[in-house]
DNA sequence: TATGAATGAGGTTTCATTCAT
DNA sequence: GATGAATGAAACCTCATTCAT
C-alpha cells in the first residue's frame, strides 16, 4: 500500500503511461476515436490491461489526449507570443507550426464523440479559456500594430485558425504545400490593406469576440456550437 | 420477382429509399458514420430490413449519401456559372451557398471510415472530375477577368473550399455570423490586390493546379492524401 | 415496424422468450446467479444476441425470473386457501408444496447480487405486499379454529416459512426426507398444544406481524433487512 | 529464504495473515465469496500481492475461512456440552450463540462456488465429523434426560440447526428479534410433549442419523446433496 | 517481504447482417 | 416487399494471477 492516490507513479508506470498516451494521439488521428482499444493497446506496446488500468475507459483516454494537446497549444501560443517580434509574426508563426505540433487538436474537435466526451472537462474548459485569452492579447497588439484588418476581433482569427488547423494527418507533398498555400490566402486575407478595406470587402455583421465563442470556443465556436447531443 | 434489377421501383419501395437515404444523410451528419443501422432505419421509418434490401450494406449506404451530395455539388457549382455575371460571384456564391446546401459533402471527407469507402467508387471519382473541371474553368475565369490574384490556380481554391465547407452541423447564431465572416476573409485572400500582390504576401510554392489534387482531389488533396489505411 | 411496444410479440419470440426465462430459472437455481449468460443461453437453446434482445442485461433477466416466481407463490397460496379445508391443512400445504414449485424464491434470496437487483421492483414489491395479505389471512384464521398457538402472529410464519424454503435443490433420498421432517417438526412448534403453551416455552418478544417485516418482507424481513449494499 | 514452509511466521506476517482472514470473513459474508481479491486485500488493509503470498489463490482463502470456522463451531458445541446443566440448554445455547458467533458457516453453505471448493478438504471434513459425532452425543443426551422428543434422531436435529443458522447478514432490530422467536418455535417443535407425541404430530418416514448425513454431511445433508455441478 | 504494476483470459454487451414470418 | 427476430463475431471491460521493484 502506497497511498494516495497522488503517488508520482512508479518508472516503469510512468513509462507505460507516456507509452500509451502517444500510441493513442496517433491512432486516434489515423483512426478516429473509435478505434479498437486493443489497437491502441497494441501500438503502445502493452497489455489490453494495463491500458485499462491507466485510463479506466476510453473516454477518460480521450479526455487525457486532449489535456496534453490543448496544454501544448497553449505553450505554443505563449512562446510564440514572446519569442517574435511583431503580433503578426507570432499569428504566422502560430498558424504555420501548429499543423505540425497539434494537429492533435484536430481530433479534439472532428468526431461527435470526442466532443461529447470534452465538453465540460474542467481541466480542457481552463485551458482553452486561457488560450482564448492568449489569442485575444496576440489580435488586439496585431491590430495596434497595424498589421492586422480593424475590422476583426479575436473570436474571426480564432475561427479561422480552426479551420486551418483542421488539417488531415499524413500528407503527399503536394498537399503540404497547397496546405501551406491556403494558409498563407487566409493570413493575407487578415491582413491589414494599405488603403484601408477596400470597396466590397467589407464583412458581414460585427466582429466576433472571445466572448461570442463562449461557452462554445473552439470546440463549439470554430467547430460550431454543438449544442449537446444525446448521450446514448 | 417482378423483373430485371433495373426496374424503376415500385412508388412505395422509391418512397422509402428516398427516406433512408435522408435519414441517412442527417444522422450521419450529427453522429457520424459509425451509427447503428437501426438508428437509420428508425429515424427513416422502416424496418431494419428494408434498409438492407435497399442498401446491402453500411458501405453502400455511404456511397450512396455521397453520390447524391457529390451530384448535387455538381449541380450547383454549374448553376452558379451559368447564372452569375461574373466568375467571381459564381465563386462567392458557391462557398456561401454550398455551406448549406452541401454541408453534407463536409461528412464524406470526416470520417477514416468514409473516406476509405469512398476511395474508388467510379461514379463519386467521376463526379468529382467534373467538379473539379468546373472549378478550374471558374477560376481562369475569375483571373481573366481581374477578380482574383493571379498567383494561385484552381487546385488552391479547391484547398481553400474545402476547408471552408469543413464546417460542423448544429449552429448558434454567433457561429454561423462567425463563419459567413471566415468566408468573407478567405476570399478577400484570394481576391486581386488594386497594386498587385504587395511584397510579403507571396505565396510559398507555385500555383496547385486541379491536377496537382490528382489522383487524391477533395478525397486526397484538400482533405489529403490518407496514407496509412485500417489494416483490420 | 410493428409499433406500440405492447405487441404481444410473435409467436417464435414468444417462444424463446419463455425458453430463455425456464433456462435461467434452472440454472440460477444450480449454479447461482452470476452464471456466464452464454450458459443460459446454451440451456435455452437461443443464441447469445437473442438472450440479450429479450433480456437488455442480466439483472433484467434475474427480474423477470424472479417476477414470474412470485407470481407463482402468490397463486399457490391462494389456491392453497381456497382449496383446503382448514386454514392449518393450506399452511401444510403451502410449505410442503411451495419446496417443489416454488424452490425457485429461494434464489431470489439467495444471493446479494439478486437482492441488490430485486430490491424496489414495483412488480415485485407488489406481488410480495399482496402474499404477505394472503399470509396473514391464513394466519388468523388458524389461530381462530384454534390449530396454530395464538402467541404468534404472520410475521412469524412468513419468516419460519422463508427459512425453510431456503432449501438448496438437488437432492439425494435422505435429504429429501430429512427435509420433510425438518418441515413437519417446525409445524409442530406452530401447533397450538392442547394446554395452552407449557411453562419454559414462551416466546420472546411480541408477536411478528407482517407490518414489522414492513419495507423489507421476505425480502429482507426473513432473509434479513438488506440494508443497502453498495452498488458497484 | 528464511526457512521451512513451517516456520512460525514472522510477527508482522502473522497479523497480516490473520487482517486478511477476517476481511476475507467479513465481506464474504457480505458479498458473497466472488468478490474481487483486490477488495478483500483493500479491507484487510494490504497489498494485493501479500494476500497471494499468503493464499496463492481464491479457493485456498475460501478453505481457509471455512476451516476457521468451523473449528470455532466445534469449540462451542464442546463448550456448550460442557458447560451447560443439561443437554437441552446445550442445545439452546448453541443455535441462539451461534448465530452470532457461525453465521460464517451460513458463507460456507451459501454458494455452489463455496461448496464445490469445500467438498473433500480433509481438515474440514474432519471437523465435521467430528461436531456431528459432539452433536449425536447431545442429542442422545437430551432424549435420554426426556428433554426432547424420542422420534427425532441427531441428524435432524443438525438439519433444522442449519436451517436456522441460514439467517442473513445485516440485520434491523425487529428481523432479530423475529429470527430468535423462530429459533424458539423450532425449538418447541423439538421438544418432548408431556403426554408424548399428539396424533396428527408423527414425523414422516424414520429418525435421521448423523450417519444418514453421511458422505454429505452439513455440506450436503442439511444444505443438500450438491448433486449437479458445474461442468466448467 | 510487501507492494502494486502488467498481463491476458473470459464474461458482457453491442450491432451488422441474415432469415423466417 | 416489409418487418422484426435471431445470430454470432467483435468490441468492451474486469479481475485472477504473476512478476518486477
Amino acid at each position: 500500500m502506497t497511498a494516495d492516490p497522488e503517488t508520482p507513479l512508479r518508472a516503469d508506470a510512468r513509462r507505460n503511461r507516456d507509452q500509451i498516451l502517444a500510441a493513442a494521439r496517433e491512432v486516434f488521428a489515423t483512426q478516429g476515436p473509435e478505434v479498437p482499444m486493443e489497437e491502441i493497446a497494441r501500438t503502445a506496446g502493452v497489455g489490453i490491461g494495463t491500458l485499462y488500468r491507466r485510463f479506466p475507459d476510453r473516454d477518460s483516454l480521450i479526455r487525457a489526449v486532449a489535456r496534453a494537446s490543448f496544454a501544448q497549444v497553449l505553450d505554443d501560443t505563449r512562446s510564440a507570443a514572446t519569442e517574435e517580434p511583431t503580433a503578426w509574426d507570432a499569428l504566422v508563426r502560430l498558424v504555420n507550426r501548429s499543423h505540425q505540433l497539434q494537429a492533435s487538436v484536430h481530433l479534439s474537435l472532428t468526431s461527435p464523440r470526442a466532443r461529447e466526451v470534452l465538453h465540460g472537462d474542467p481541466e480542457i474548459e481552463e485551458s482553452r479559456d486561457e488560450l482564448l485569452a492568449e489569442f485575444a492579447r496576440i489580435v488586439e497588439a496585431a491590430k495596434a500594430e497595424g498589421t492586422m484588418r480593424p475590422d476583426v476581433d479575436a473570436g474571426d482569427v480564432v475561427v479561422l485558425t480552426a479551420m486551418v488547423l483542421h488539417r488531415p494527418p499524413g500528407a503527399l507533398a503536394t498537399a503540404v504545400l497547397a496546405f501551406d498555400r491556403a494558409v498563407a490566402i487566409v493570413l493575407d486575407g487578415l491582413r491589414a490593406r494599405p488603403g484601408g478595406t477596400p470597396a466590397g470587402s467589407s464583412l458581414p455583421g460585427r466582429p466576433i469576440t472571445v466572448d461570442d465563442l463562449g461557452a462554445s470556443a473552439l470546440r463549439g465556436g470554430a467547430d460550431t456550437a454543438a449544442g449537446r447531443r444525446p448521450t446514448r
